[in-house]
RNA sequence: GGCGCGUUGGUGUAACUGGUUAACACGCCGCCCUCUCAAGGCGGAGAGCACGGGUUCGAGUCCCGUACGCGCUACCA
């Protein structure tokens, strides 16, 4: 019943980044709002780079975000002969002229300087039929223009913008065919939209200029011109265009994947870049949205015309990106359901070669007792190997914080005798569990007058070698009282 | 230069068709909790809505101008 068709069409770059991703998102969730289609389009036109490599990255880092397509992905390139005849078409029906100025000529910097500013007119526009044709045949070179009419103005009704209007003469008249039969982009997008039925043209504001020039040509073509929607642009923390040059990485979706984010974390972060759901009943105030929540809140007039900061600190490891988007994905790991975060926390173990199978079997308590526990301190999927490691290896293959061993080993001399002891009765503890193993170690510091404190932060080093982590009876419980008891000795060692 | 667009605390945003001390989140600071670090709870600093005029009993919300920022200005996409 509906006919709403969008698509996200990039040109393939090498990798996804976060303004392109952006843009594929809100055309996802208007389509799957709206039960339209969401097709994929790679507009390699004119690129000499093999686009296989680079539309790789792109593909993965749509799919790692969930953004599924229904139709394509289509190459512009192979439609490269229905562009050519539509601008054939045009030159026909007297919309386009054949401009025989030289190439050299018209790059030339001067020059070309001079035609816009004194709007010189193209000498060839008005060439009579006969002899653009018999110049053509003999040979000679020429691109194809569009005719801009001369008076009117084009005019669209942006979703976000309002009203936009532009004088014709404002509008030089674009080439369509390049001079070696290459057909342009605002040629070649237009006519692939209309191809494709594409209702709803949403993307970058930086479009909005190419808007006016492609609503001339559906109206040339005689074709329905769709509705537009542009986005206000991501822009880096000093306000300029955030580029793959400058930003390196930190643009490229890639990047949150492999620093161990949530799609669903990032997704939702990039949701709220230029967007809000404003208006919509009680949504107001909200922050975490799940997938779902966000097609039921998205609209198009909850899209922002001003541009949004990706806030970052360059250099500063701990905020090496927008901080919002890092206590995002916290709270996401934090709190999302364990079904759904298990399958993410398993190739994550098995690279880090800390996965055993019986985690699934019997361990299985086990192992969703120490996530649950580390996820409370986990800010990425990467930290269940990193911080997580101790919980997971049998034997002594963790590292020893120094600063841990120094402040909570080698504080006080005693603990060399201390720690043993502590092992003999964590040993001698018929039924080991959270209270029988506090219960020991508080008699224990009772009866050498020591602080429990003491003996506690001890342990945690001793069973972990790190200064933080969770409750230490959790901890003393998700390690065990084998490896708890030859750890407690070991670290007798490093003292 | 030309054309277009934008401007609410550091960042992301809110504020019904103009109506009390401009709200929420992240971040920051402090306190509480406490075996550490987080989390959590409580509290705080931080914008008077880019600036200047106007309209109005009353403007962040309407109008005009200025400044600043951004986009576009290819035989790139």
């Amino acid at each position: 019943m509906s006919d709403i068709r969008v698509r996200f069409a990039p040109s393939p770059t090498g990798y996804l980044h976060v303004g392109g991703a952006r843009t594929a998102l809100f055309n996802w969730l208007f389509a799957r709002k709206m039960g339209g289609k969401f097709i994929l389009r790679i507009e390699d036109t004119d690129l000499q780079r093999s686009s296989d490599e680079m539309v790789r990255g792109i593909l993965e880092g749509m799919e790692w975000l969930g953004l599924d397509y229904d139709e394509g992905p289509f190459y512009q390139t192979d439609y490269a002969d229905k562009h050519r005849a539509a601008a054939y078409q045009l030159l026909e029906s007297g919309q386009a002229y054949r401009d025989f100025t030289p190439k050299q000529e018209r790059n030339d910097a001067t020059i070309k300087q001079d035609i816009a500013k004194e709007k010189v007119v193209n000498p060839y526009r008005n060439l009579p039929q006969a002899e653009s044709d018999s110049r053509a045949e003999s040979g000679e070179s020429f691109v194809i223009r569009f005719k801009v009419p001369e008076d009117g103005k084009t005019q669209f009704d942006d979703a976000v913008f309002g009203l936009q209007e532009r004088d014709y003469k404002e509008t030089e008249d674009l080439v369509l065919l390049r001079s070696d039969g290459h057909p342009l982009y605002n040629l070649s997008v237009v006519v692939d939209d209309i191809e494709m039925g594409i209702s709803h043209v949403i993307r970058g504001q930086d479009h909005i200029n190419n808007t006016h020039k492609q609503v001339l040509i559906y109206q040339a073509l005689g074709a329905q011109v769709p509705k537009f929607a542009h986005l206000p642009l991501i822009l880096a923390p000093n306000k300029g265009k955030l580029s793959k040059r400058k930003h390196g990485e930190i643009v490229s979706v890639t990047t949150y994947r492999d620093a161990g984010f949530i799609p669903d974390a990032f997704v939702n972060f990039l949701a709220l870049l230029g967007w809000s759901p404003a208006g919509i009943e009680g949504a107001e105030d909200q922050e975490i949205f799940t997938r779902e929540q966000l097609i039921e809140a998205f609209t198009l007039e909850g899209i922002h015309k001003s541009n949004a900061v990706f806030n970052f600190t360059e250099g500063d490891a701990r905020n090496w990106t927008d901080q919002k988007a890092l206590w995002m994905n916290f709270e996401y790991i934090k709190t999302w359901p364990m079904e759904k975060l298990l399958p993410l926390i398993k190739p994550e173990l098995q690279k880090a070669g800390l996965w055993r199978d019986e985690y699934e079997g019997e361990q299985r308590a086990w192992y969703e007792h120490t996530i649950s526990l580390l996820r409370e301190r986990a800010r990425t999927l990467l930290d269940f190997a990193g911080h997580g490691r101790p919980y997971f290896v049998d034997d002594l293959s963790f590292e020893f914080e120094e600063a841990a061993v120094r402040k909570n080993l080698q504080k006080d001399p005693a603990l060399k005798e201390l720690l043993p002891q502590l092992a003999d009765r964590f040993a001698a503890v018929t039924e080991f569990n959270h209270d029988s193993a506090e219960v020991a170690l508080r008699a224990l510091a009772e009866e050498k007058t020591v602080k429990a404190g003491l003996l506690i932060n001890a342990t945690r080093t001793a069973l972990t070698g790190q200064s933080v982590g969770p409750s230490l009876f959790e901890v003393v419980v998700a390690v065990g009282q084998k490896r708890a008891v030859q750890r407690l000795k070991h670290a007798a060692e490093l003292i």
